[in-house]
DNA sequence: TGCATACATATACATCATCGCATATATTGA
DNA sequence: TCAATATATGCGATGATGTATATGTATGCA
């Protein structure tokens, strides 16, 4: 599978796909919407679209001739328990794992 | 500044850095230890250490000779908060908002 | 003082992936 | 048949990566 958090980031971080997403983040748009919307050519904007949703991060319907996007939710729910993974770090300062390391340390150095 | 979150996620994304995030999520590590769970070269680690850096993922402590990279709490904080913005998402199924396109569907119960 | 360690930084090179663009064709539905 | 898309191909440009290598620079130690 190729739905990896990592290879999730990777799709929604090029420019183009992360404006998809911002886009229907706001709600499901068609092919032709998101086209306007991007001034990309058609066939860009449907490579763009097939490789988010391999990624599972958006999913289509088909309604008339047209396709409808939206964003899956699922896919950002993974992200965000991923990065809920690292809620300890603005939690408890890390500073129990710091001494990892060391533990006689002069303390923070704030500018 | 370099410092959107779609720039976050495009250096998190990259392979290498991301196993760096994840190695760094257990703790602080040196250049040298890092060098060594990789497998990489030294120059390479550290030039990903210093997009990291840069993209304000990640903080440099010196001590000694060595270089302690750490997780930057505030940057997965504003990663957070982004994917945050999709929590609607999974909260509400989004049958608002796809009303946008059309309008006779059969309504959700909601416990 | 002198040398080794740990790292940063830089350059050059080859490779590989990806992107946008143009274009063509196929499919499905009104 | 027209409209809306998907899919595919070829192309050129761009950017990023890994590797190798060299140099600079603190720091610790003998």
């Amino acid at each position: 599978m190729t739905a990896t958090v990592q290879h999730r980031l990777a799709v929604i971080s090029e420019p183009n796909r992360f404006r998809i997403v911002e886009l229907l983040k706001d709600g499901p748009r068609s092919v032709g919407g998101i086209v306007d919307q991007l001034g990309l050519g058609q066939p860009q904007v449907s490579r763009h679209l097939r490789l988010l949703a391999e990624a599972g991060v958006v999913e289509v319907t088909k309604q008339a001739q047209q396709r409808i996007y939206r964003l899956h939710p699922d896919a950002m729910h993974v992200i965000s328990d991923w990065v809920q993974g690292f809620a300890a770090l603005w939690a408890e300062r890390m500073d129990r794992l710091g001494a990892l390391l060391d533990d006689d340390r002069a303390p923070e150095q704030n500018p």
